[in-house]
DNA sequence: CGTGTGACTGGGC
DNA sequence: GGCCCAGCCACAC
């Protein structure tokens, strides 16, 4: 696993429950790598993580993740509107807390 | 070394 | 909300 592998799962471990962050935020947050290379990481380590705390800038996930997503949101209170998570109320900044 | 690909994003319509 | 597109960059052929 590389370097910048364990700083995005470090970040993702930041997360509390109930609340999201988004590719681009953690990639910002780390000052490297972009939204794709986070989503590199997700795709091959986010199963070691709480991958469900990680969405797209609007919300949403691919396709074949959104069940299992949902039942984690709605098992942790994460704000959701039509399916996908509301960013407006979810989103946390990981500078903020 | 060129090309295609993908858990992405922001802008334009 | 949707679709398209350029920009993005590590990785596999």
């Amino acid at each position: 696993m590389s370097d910048f592998g364990e700083r995005v799962l470090d970040v993702v471990e930041t997360v509390p429950r109930g609340r999201v962050v988004t590719y681009g935020l953690i990639a910002d947050l780390l000052g490297e790598g972009g939204p794709r290379q986070v989503g590199r990481v997700m795709a091959t380590d986010g199963p070691a993580v709480t991958w469900w705390r990680v969405v797209r800038a609007n919300g949403t996930l691919p396709p074949h993740l959104m069940t299992d997503a949902q039942l984690h949101w709605r098992e942790e209170r994460t704000p959701v509107v039509r399916g996908h998570v509301d960013l407006r109320r979810a989103l946390w900044n990981p500078r903020d807390p």
